[in-house]
DNA sequence: CCTGCCCCATA
DNA sequence: GTATGGGGCAGGA
């Protein structure tokens, strides 16, 4: 029984110019022809001529055909003359290329099509219609959103190049409609690219909001009159010719004539030697071994084919002129000759601090064994990695950098490809040591314990390199020495070091590597090109180091150094590679949840609105709220806009409206799916199926850890549908999830350090903290606390932690300025040792600069003594505020780098996962949880010891459960 | 496609 | 009032 015909549409035309941009600019041996278009474009065809159940076309095409733009004109021009106007002509090297990818077609043996006067989007739609009429199904090749409207039941698109299939569902997800009405949509929105003007002031979300509710374009401009919003109702009366035209030009044209039908589209047997013929003329190696073998064909045997190359000539070899000898140059420029001309440029070079032609290439054992050597003489060397990628749990080795001395540094290439046959990974470059043995070689050197490991962020490095087997140690970290040395000062990125300590600007990575969507992943960076780079890294990280590390000592930084940030490095090392099981389906529930509840929100408040409009658009709900509805805005922006932030909205509807009140709960509801529930799954690494955050040591000014990619620090607890997202997070089958938090640490660091003795005796006494301050100052018994007052107060403690003004005091308790000046009063009367203690950390931070924390920690005040008194204000709040902060990060600083070894002295397996600043997470086998928790709390609670004896006691809650919702 | 802005999640 | 990271929107490339 003969299957479902099948045919394959490949919108060859937008492949060309995607190929051309997302691949590295690549020519042919020899003469220099640009040829990565086509080297992309026969690759694509490839695969999707081997692809079948696996692939994501997902079927073997009865028929197939690659469809072109034609030159010139369209009847589009016709209708509008401005039509793609803005398109600049072809960059000069894709020229000669689309005739040569017209012959890769045929020479696959697939018709190529093309219609004077028509575009490639309307011959694919015509054919979509004849295959579906014929029976057929039918799969688009491409990714251009204006094919998007011929999806439908039996037609889908295949992106091949973002791995995506584009089905109704992808449809909705772009443009918020039906791909039926996906016209409707473009007709209003427009498109800048194509210059389609559509109707000013709206986009797409807008536009597809519009046509929901009122159907199509013709129903809109017809019932224009009674949209709400003025400017968006005279704008869609005076521009609906326009808008009608920009329909016109966007709906595809199905009935194209064409002069093939759709049998002649039957698919041909491969032509072997036909197709090796067309790849040796290319001279694409690497692809003519590979389809040589595939097709059973004799590659030496055939000859390449004759290419008919239109727009491109072959560089004119230059005849050495004889007699034209340098001397005879020099002479006859005088006295400004090559030769002095030479000398100057190499005195200016000598005096630059730093030459980044000068590197070596490292492509042989021997060489490599020379700087290896050169390492172990010198007892310290700086390192650097080049990967293709940020996430060091999934990057690639690419090549590793070394200096021994300044201006001594090589670069050793290891996995760079050249450009040609990319999509398979390509070709390995010439010139490059083997991977594994160049690994081997280095291991030796990178565990070696009497050299001294450099490198700027070595946390990324060492985390790659153990996924090489490779435990890169003893080392010294520029970014962690820069950051105690003058955290608050500036950043301390190695840039950003290099151009302040030795006023040199190193090559920025965008140059080698371009920027957007054109990137290059550093394997296809030229070895030459990434030598310059990355052995510049490895030099100048060097002489920061040498610039840095005598000033640890000269500041009286060394223990802070090693003790609270070299030895977390590892740790955190650690953490991060083991990661944490989060469980897609739950979230997946929850976004449908959400989704729900959001709908039904919606609904509600457009109802209340009497309009639609985008409820996550600020802008749009300002409009909304505090003009049309007149409601009484409060806050305006800095930007001189309503403010609509949750304390503007809530009070609004605490004084009984209704419409900030469900817009309250929908963007929460909103927050809740697109940050956490949407974005977290995408995070799960595919092959440890687990979540790893990446923990920054260097990212804020008071010692505090950061998270991101994802941050899971900021994970929802406060509202019941938020805590549903830490069900997700769960301990593995056997195992179970501890949480363990100091309690109130802050507010005990404070105590000790500004040693105030009832909140001491409090903590002693393991009272609550909040309500003894509310007895304090209203003169009312503990017992008798009512929850109010004792919300005060902990306002006011928290407060005090934060450099507490009047100002802000008011805001959090929505009270009267002078009531809250009132409360501050009464708070500095009753623990007059907090004022002090407050004037003096601010006279400190003027006088010297910077604050310390208990355990030595600076962080600089350089504005401290601003003349601006707002800047002023903020200042001294913040220096008021890092002690305490940046304490309490040091006490869990020194929790974290004993926690490892005490669990394993108390035979604990449990692994240390996740720091949320105040709580430590960990996985552990069930039988093991009872004595996990002991050690983990003791290690926890006698931190600060031997170094610092506390006057208050640290308090560590602790609790297991399958998931974090509940051990917390 | 990038950037600034607004808003919001955590401790 | 402190310290962060990040998503969506809107406007200009």
């Amino acid at each position: 029984m003969a299957e479902k015909p099948h045919l394959f549409l490949i919108d060859g035309s937008s492949y060309i110019f995607r190929a051309y941009h997302a691949l590295p600019p690549l020519t042919r041996k020899g003469d220099g022809l640009p040829v990565g278009a086509v080297s992309g474009f026969c690759n694509m065809l490839w695969k999707l001529l081997q692809e079948k159940e696996n692939g994501l076309a997902g079927v073997d095409p009865s028929h197939i055909a690659v469809i072109f733009d034609a030159k010139g004109h369209t009847f589009r021009n016709e209708i509008f003359d401005q039509y793609k106007a803005h398109r600049p002509p072809a960059p000069e090297d894709l020229r000669p290329q689309f005739g040569l990818i017209r012959d890769a077609v045929r020479a696959f043996n697939i018709e190529s099509i093309e219609l004077e006067g028509y575009e490639a989007d309307d011959i694919i739609a015509t054919y979509s219609e004849m295959a579906l009429d014929a029976g057929a199904d039918v799969t688009i090749i491409g990714s251009d959103k204006d094919l998007m409207q011929l999806v439908r039941p039996g037609v889908v698109m295949v992106d091949t190049m973002k791995n995506k299939r584009i089905e109704e569902a992808e449809v909705i997800e772009k443009f918020g409609v039906a791909p039926d009405k996906v016209v409707e949509v473009q007709a209003l929105a427009g498109d800048s690219v194509d210059n389609i003007p559509g109707v000013p002031g709206i986009g797409i979300k807008t536009a597809a909001l519009l046509i929901n509710e009122f159907g199509d374009l013709e129903s809109l401009l017809a019932g224009a009159e009674t949209i709400k919003q003025k400017k968006r109702r005279e704008n869609l009366i005076e521009f609906a010719d326009q808008a009608r035209v920009s329909k016109e030009l966007v709906y595809l044209k199905r009935d194209v004539p064409l002069a093939l039908g759709i049998d002649a589209l039957f698919r041909n047997e491969l032509d072997g030697p036909k197709l090796i013929a067309f790849l040796k003329a290319m001279k694409f190696t690497s692809m003519t071994r590979r389809i040589a073998e595939a097709t059973d064909t004799v590659a030496d045997a055939i000859e390449p084919c004759d290419l008919d190359i239109v727009g491109w000539e072959p560089p004119q070899k230059v005849a050495a002129v004889e007699g034209d000898s340098i001397e005879g140059a020099d002479s006859a420029q005088g006295a400004q000759g090559p030769v002095q001309l030479a000398d100057k440029i190499a005195a200016d070079i000598a005096k630059l601090p730093i030459d980044n032609s000068s590197y070596q290439t490292v492509r042989t054992m021997e060489e490599l064994t020379h700087w290896l050597n050169e390492a172990k003489r010198v007892g310290y060397v700086s390192v650097d990695t080049e990967t293709d990628s940020l996430d060091a749990m999934q990057a690639n080795l690419v090549g590793v950098s070394l200096a021994t001395e300044p201006g001594k540094a090589c670069y050793i290439p290891l996995a760079h490809v050249t450009g040609e046959g990319d999509m398979f990974g390509g070709g390995l470059a010439e010139g490059q040591i083997p991977i594994t043995e160049a690994v081997t070689a280095l291991k030796a050197m990178l565990e070696d314990p009497s050299i001294l490991k450099i490198g700027q962020n070595l946390k990324y490095d060492t985390l790659l390199l153990s996924r090489y087997d490779i435990d890169l140690a003893p080392l010294d970290d520029t970014l962690l020495l820069s950051y105690v040395l003058d955290a608050g000062k500036h950043g301390h990125g190695m840039d950003e070091l290099s151009e302040l300590w030795l006023d040199h600007k190193p090559i920025p990575f965008k140059e080698i590597a371009g920027t957007g969507k054109k990137q290059i992943t550093f394997d296809k960076v030229e070895i030459d090109k990434a030598t310059a780079y990355a052995a510049e890294d490895a030099d100048v990280t060097l002489r920061l180091w040498m610039v840095l590390k005598p000033r640890l000592a000269a500041d009286h930084m060394v223990t802070v150094y090693e003790r609270l940030e070299r030895p977390l490095l590892p740790v955190l090392r650690r953490m991060e590679a083991r990661g944490i099981t989060v469980d897609r389906q739950i979230l997946s529930g929850l976004s449908g949840t959400f989704a729900q509840g959001m709908a039904r929100l919606e609904e509600e408040i457009h109802a209340l609105a009497e309009q639609s409009f985008n409820i996550g658009s600020p802008k749009q709900l300002g409009d909304i709220l505090f003009g049309q509805q007149g409601l009484p805005g409060g806050k305006k922006t800095k930007t001189g806009a309503w403010s609509t932030s949750a304390s503007v909205l809530e009070d609004l509807a605490a004084e009984g409206h209704e419409l900030p009140a469900r817009v309250v709960e929908w963007r929460q509801l909103s927050k809740l799916k697109s940050t956490y529930t949407d974005a977290l799954p995408g995070f799960i690494n595919p092959q440890t199926k687990r979540v790893h955050t990446s923990y920054s040591l260097a990212a804020t000014t008071t010692g505090r850890l950061s998270s991101s990619d994802p941050n899971l620090q900021n994970i929802p607890i406060r509202t019941e549908a938020g805590r549903k997202i830490r069900t997700a997070f769960v301990a593995t089958p056997g195992n179970k999830l501890i949480s363990a938090d100091y309690s109130q640490i802050e507010l005990r660091v404070l105590a000790h350090m500004a040693d105030i003795g009832q909140l001491k005796k409090a903590f002693d006494e393991g009272l609550d903290i909040h309500a003894m301050t509310a007895s304090e100052m209203f003169n009312v018994p503990i017992e008798e606390m009512d929850s109010a007052t004792r919300r005060r107060a902990k306002a006011i403690n928290f407060g005090i932690i934060y450099g507490i003004s009047a100002f802000g005091l008011a805001n959090q308790l929505g009270i009267s300025r002078t009531e809250a000046k009132d409360y501050i009063d009464m708070y500095f009367t009753r623990f007059p040792g907090i004022r002090t203690y407050m004037e003096d950390t601010k006279t400190a931070a003027r006088e010297q600069g910077y604050v310390e924390t208990i355990f030595g920690r600076k962080i600089h005040y350089p504005e401290i003594n601003s003349k601006n008194p707002n800047m002023k204000a903020f200042q001294e709040r913040a220096a008021i505020n890092a002690p305490i902060q940046g304490s309490a990060a040091d006490i869990i600083r020194r929790a974290m780098v004993r926690m490892e070894g005490a669990l394993v002295e108390a035979g604990s397996s449990a692994r240390m996962l996740l720091q949320v600043h105040d709580e430590l997470i960990f996985e552990v086998a069930e039988a093991e949880v009872d004595n996990t928790i002991k050690v983990v709390r003791d290690t926890m609670e006698s931190a600060p010891m031997p170094a610092l004896q506390l006057s208050v006691p640290l308090k560590v809650d602790a609790a297991a459960a399958d998931n974090w919702d509940e051990a917390h």
